[in-house]
DNA sequence: TTCCATGCAAAAGGTTTGCAATGAA
DNA sequence: TTCATTGCAAACCTTTTGCATGGAA
């Protein structure tokens, strides 16, 4: 994170939050990690190899305010923890990327281009009159490396 | 429910399974209400109404089974809640409704074709070599209905 | 009669909150 | 100096589990 650490601390001030030496850290953790989905708990075991003496309240706090400030998006995989990843987009607004491809054989978890869920929302619209302002969409299956991998 | 009280039943046995009056008891409460999503607290209260000596216990202890013998699909919202509604389809595989339209004016969820998803996950096979085989899909927006009571 | 199912209460487990101490501005 | 932030521990809250009692087959 080079100038990203910067934007970060200035994001802060402009919200009136204060820059502390945990905020940074758990942002970094999650910056430096980009695409892959931590549980709390997985964030509070990082930083703390930094900063043992963190709690892990502030790690929950922290993740919510990062939440609200739209710095990392949420995947609940009904698995018993909630999950973040660093945002794409640093700003604010649209955008989101609560849609993912969870393959069952590895466990790991892809994007997919947006246009092909507006295609899809068009025609909900279309049909039965409903637009569609936010989604989660989550599709198990199996991933092509997993497939190249298998010889049945 | 006319016969398909006596489907349950019989599908009970059929798994080595007791037909006691509390699992009628809650088949009837989520069947008499087809498409509305109910927790485990709110089924408890239906009931407690006719059997005010059940346990909250024996709610979720069914719930599960009733999800495991697929006679009805779950909800997160992640709203701390998990909810349950009865299976269109009282048998066993495909054929989820694991999608669902979500009106943030009224609350009311709908669901819609499966054959819309169908398409996305094509195009999702083709673009990404991903092969989808099963889906959960929360679509957040304005119904209808709500958009017509609006002026403005 | 057998043993699965139930009700109660306690436990589990991720997340939130209260509060005094700490530290950024 | 001020007051937002932190760490700790306790509280929360939905769901699960242990166990003795009850009831279906």
């Amino acid at each position: 994170m080079p100038d990203g650490k910067e934007q970060f601390k200035l994001l802060l001030k402009q919200n009136g939050l204060k820059v502390t030496t945990q905020r940074i850290a758990i942002l970094e953790v999650l910056d430096s990690r980009p695409g892959i989905h931590l549980t709390a708990e997985e964030i509070y075991d990082c930083v703390k190899k930094k900063y043992p003496e963190i709690g892990i309240a502030t790690v929950y706090r922290t993740i919510q305010m990062l939440s609200e400030l739209n710095l990392i998006d949420k995947l609940n995989l009904d698995d018993g923890y909630v999950r973040y990843e660093i945002s794409k987009k640093g700003t604010e607004d649209t955008c989101h990327h609560h849609h993912h491809l969870i393959c069952l054989d590895c466990g790991r978890i892809y994007a997919f281009q947006d246009d092909l869920l507006e295609t899809l929302e068009e025609r909900i619209k279309e049909t039965m009159g409903f637009t569609v302002s936010d989604h989660e969409v989550k599709l198990y299956g199996h991933c092509q490396e997993c497939r190249d991998k298998q010889f049945y």
